[in-house]
RNA sequence: GCAGGUAUGGCGGAAUUGGCAGACGCGCCGGUCUUAGGAACCGGUGGGCAACCAUGCAGGUUCGACCCCUGUUACCUGCACCA
């Protein structure tokens, strides 16, 4: 009698296989669901069980949306580029090849094991040639497009990967991938330009459904600032230093001009600057911080005076001095400021170090303890004098600058352009010919996909050069333009490259011809509901949209917006509470979980552990109260009675339906499974169903544990597989109950319960509220002021 | 510092969005079966003997507040010398 899940769970896997139960079908005249989940990177260790409970939300809503008989993509794939994996090569002499199929090959088995309904005909591998063809030859299309430049640039260098890292790569001045401190670096870089489509990526959030905190993230990474851009200009030099603020209104305050040590005009004009040795010294002090110590060292504000030169503020014709700092960087708006100290922290800081003149021009604060931030009337300002409105007073400052031709409006963004090239061997190779004559070439694109060569070691150039550089059957090669001997681009694309546009190719996977075909993509995009980890909704979410609008741009997708919902799940922490990690021994792997519970289980329990979007502990011996869970559904099967069912488990079993097929669509899994087992309570204290309702029980269970709910829906005789069978409906006026509990209150304190027929009219409650003894005892000699009632839920008496 | 969020039994978490706080599960207590059980099953379980008291803390609005408003504390997540 016991649920024999070994037997069972693969029995059923091989059926869903052979029966290709889960195909998307192209062509079909069904409504469509698009559903995806972010695909893993096949790592050596296997899967944890957060991937398990990434996966489940949209496999349940996947599953119920193929009962409910819509023509369902629910795909899977890998991520299979990446530094892990090339690292592990060099270390083990293993090809990353080699690594990739077999960390692939147990991605695979694991998933296989739990039961998802991928369409498994679809897999894509982003280090197949077959698909990385098409990721050269986006980027192909983006150079063409103007979108791709090189760049000798400053760049976020990790000294331990020896690669150099996008912006959003090395946060807080750390390395993303083995947290070492980042370095700056001059080196030749190849950028995609995201800039241009900052605004469209801003805008576009205005369609889509995105949970709040993912719209917010985006929008702060995305970081759009309106201010206004001025040129000062170099006393007796006919030179302009251009400067972007947002307070444009306080030029009146300017008392110096900060320009970051990396600043063209320094080397421009290093004949004039008198100290020119100490600047030098500055900026070589500057360059040998890393990211971390520069942004670290808040309070103590360095930097040296360039003496020889000095600026004119255009409004008023003073001439001040300009500083090389450290706190300006080179890669917001111009690498310069003009420096406020009355109104702004940082300048304020940097001019009592520096003994520099601090002037108000906005009252309200006091300026002798810090800059005064907030609004205030303007004051030695000239024109702008007695204003008390910022918007005003700078729009007036906007309109002078204008007019005398000295500045404008204008917008920064956070945002950088995306350092594009990786100095690593496992990645698509940049599909790019240097010649001496041409320059840049393009490879051809019938010449892709530009394959990597086979090599044995991986190991980086000591100058952070690829390990590409030193096969020369690949670096040599001819100038596709004029024939003439030439040399390839040897770095790589990043990660991100492959993940950015993969939902594409899930739609046509085996296309030779195209990415995939338009009316395919016409069908199937965009994504109906994307559900991944909050850690992806800055980076792979807006390099992926940025990829998808270009491809809107020149016809390749026929939407503009690739995902049209995106939700993300929370993390499962180790049973001691603290986030999973190999280091901390606290991983908890599915396949131990499947053995010994069952894959039923294991999907039931992520679910059921909490509310799915956040994070939340394992516990064994809750795995087990799902484990009596599933026992006590197969226990329904001796349960069973042909007749018909009371009328209370009869309306059980409606309200269940209704708040099932409702929690799964907000996600609500927890609930969902709360008031399954409810309802498995109420069949126990009935001690018996019909087989209709068992029916009914599988089907709306299926989506959460589908291989036991087969197994009965077999037993009882349903018509092909429970996995396809329709989604159970529920009466409405069923779901109402004929008689209610309604609460009685004296001045909203509960007092007693009375049942009542439903919707009573609140004369019949009353009378019966009133027969109560605890209530005519209660109200006993007392002024009833008011009486309150709420249909089927509350009666309320205000006594005096 | 900026932005967003959270706070409910011993634990994970529910609460139809202003209407009986603690659904469901774990744990715990008691029982049944057993040589035994860290197995299975059945029953009980916020605190307090009680009146009553309980949703981080202090107020407010309301007949009625976990839910709305004001203030406050703690924690989490993201960004951060962004001009």
């Amino acid at each position: 009698m016991t649920y024999d899940f070994k037997s069972i769970e693969p029995k059923w896997q091989k059926i869903w296989d052979e029966k290709k139960a889960f195909s998307a079908v192209d062509g079909s005249e069904k409504k469509k669901f698009y559903g995806l989940i972010e695909f893993p990177y096949p790592s050596g260790a296997g899967m944890h069980v957060g991937h398990i409970k990434a996966y489940s939300g949209l496999e349940v809503i996947s599953r119920k949306r193929r009962m409910e008989g819509y023509n369902v993509l629910f795909p899977i794939g890998f991520d299979a580029f990446g530094l892990p994996t090339e690292n592990y090569a060099i270390k083990t002499g293993i090809h990353p090849r080699k690594v990739t199929d077999m960390n692939i090959a147990k991605f695979t088995s694991q998933l296989r094991r739990v039961g998802f309904s991928f369409d498994w005909d679809r897999v894509v591998d982003t280090t197949d040639e077959d698909y990385y063809k098409w990721t050269q030859w986006i980027f192909l299309k983006m150079f063409e497009n103007g979108l791709v430049f090189r760049d000798t640039a400053l760049v976020n260098y990790c000294p331990s990967c020896k690669v150099v890292l996008s912006n959003e790569d090395s946060q807080g001045g750390k390395c993303d991938i083995c947290h070492s401190d980042i370095i700056q670096k001059s080196k030749d870089v190849w950028y995609l330009r995201i800039t241009k489509y900052a605004d469209r990526l801003l805008s576009g959030l205005d369609e889509v459904d995105y949970l709040p905190n993912i719209k917010q993230q985006q929008i702060n990474w995305i970081g759009k600032s309106t201010g206004a851009f001025v040129n000062f200009t170099l006393a007796g030099i006919d030179e302009k230093l251009r400067i972007y603020t947002t307070r444009p209104d306080t030029l009146f305050g300017v008392t110096f001009m900060v320009m970051a040590p990396e600043h063209p005009i320094i080397e421009k004009y290093k004949d004039r600057i008198k100290n020119i040795d100490a600047v030098e010294a500055y900026k070589a002090e500057c360059a040998k911080k890393t990211e971390f110590e520069r942004t670290q060292l808040v309070k103590d504000k360095t930097g040296v005076r360039l003496d020889g030169i000095c600026a004119v503020n255009p409004v008023n014709g003073k001439e001040i001095p300009i500083y090389i700092a450290d706190y300006v960087m080179m890669g917001y708006g111009t690498g310069a400021i003009m420096a406020v100290p009355a109104h702004d922290q940082r300048d304020y800081d940097f001019a009592k170090t520096f003994g520099i003149d601090i002037i108000e021009v906005i009252k309200g604060g006091d300026i002798t303890k810090e800059a005064y931030t907030e609004d205030g009337e303007m004051v030695n300002s000239g024109f702008l004098n007695g204003m008390t409105n910022k918007k005003d007073s700078i729009a007036k400052m906007l309109e002078y600058l204008e007019e005398k031709g000295i500045g404008e409006a204008g917008v920064q963004y956070k945002m950088k352009d995306w350092a594009f090239n990786r100095q690593r061997y496992w990645g698509e190779p940049i599909p790019i010919v240097h010649c001496p004559h041409c320059g840049m070439v393009p490879v051809p694109y019938d010449e892709l996909p530009l394959r990597l060569p086979d090599m044995q070691n991986f190991e980086p150039g000591q100058n952070g050069e690829s390990p590409l550089a030193k096969v020369e059957t690949f670096v040599n090669c001819k100038c596709p333009k004029c024939g003439g001997d030439a040399k390839r681009e040897t770095d790589t694309m990043p990660q991100w490259a492959g993940s950015s546009w993969y939902f594409l190719r899930y739609i046509d996977p085996h296309n030779e011809n195209a990415l995939a075909d338009p009316e395919k993509l016409k069908y199937w995009m965009p994504v109906d509901w994307y559900n991944g980890g909050m850690e992806h909704v800055t980076r792979h979410m807006i390099y992926s949209r940025f990829w998808h609008k270009f491809l809107y741009d020149i016809g390749v997708v026929p939407c503009d917006e690739p995902y049209a919902k995106r939700t993300a799940q929370g993390l499962i922490l180790g049973p001691d509470g603290e986030k999973m990690s190999k280091s901390k021994g606290n991983v908890v792997d599915p396949n131990d979980v499947v053995d010994e519970y069952g894959a039923d289980v294991l999907r039931t329990y992520v679910l059921f552990m909490g509310d799915y979007t956040s994070a939340a502990p394992w516990s064994e011996s809750s795995v087990r109260g799902c484990k009596r869970f599933i026992e006590r559904v197969w226990g329904m099967l001796f349960m069973t009675k042909g007749k018909g069912s009371t009328e209370k488990l009869e309306s059980a079993f409606h309200k269940t339906v209704k708040k099932v097929s409702s929690d799964i669509e907000q996600m609500k899994f927890n609930t969902a499974i709360a008031a399954m087992m409810s309802l498995t309570n109420d069949i126990y204290e009935n001690g018996s169903l019909t087989t209709d309702e068992l029916g009914i029980f599988v089907r709306l269970l299926c989506p959460f544990a589908p291989h036991i709910c087969e197994e009965l829906w077999e037993r009882l005789g349903g018509k092909g597989l429970c996995s396809l069978a329709p989604w159970p409906v529920y009466d409405e006026s069923k779901t109402k109950d004929d008689t209610v509990t309604i609460a009685v209150q004296i001045c909203g304190k509960l007092r007693d319960t009375v049942q009542a027929p439903a919707d009573s009219d609140q004369a019949t409650v009353e009378a019966l509220a009133k027969a109560s003894e605890k209530i005519a005892k209660a109200i006993d000699g007392k002024q009833i002021v008011k009486e309150i009632y709420v249909k089927n839920k509350i009666f309320n008496i205000v006594v005096k």
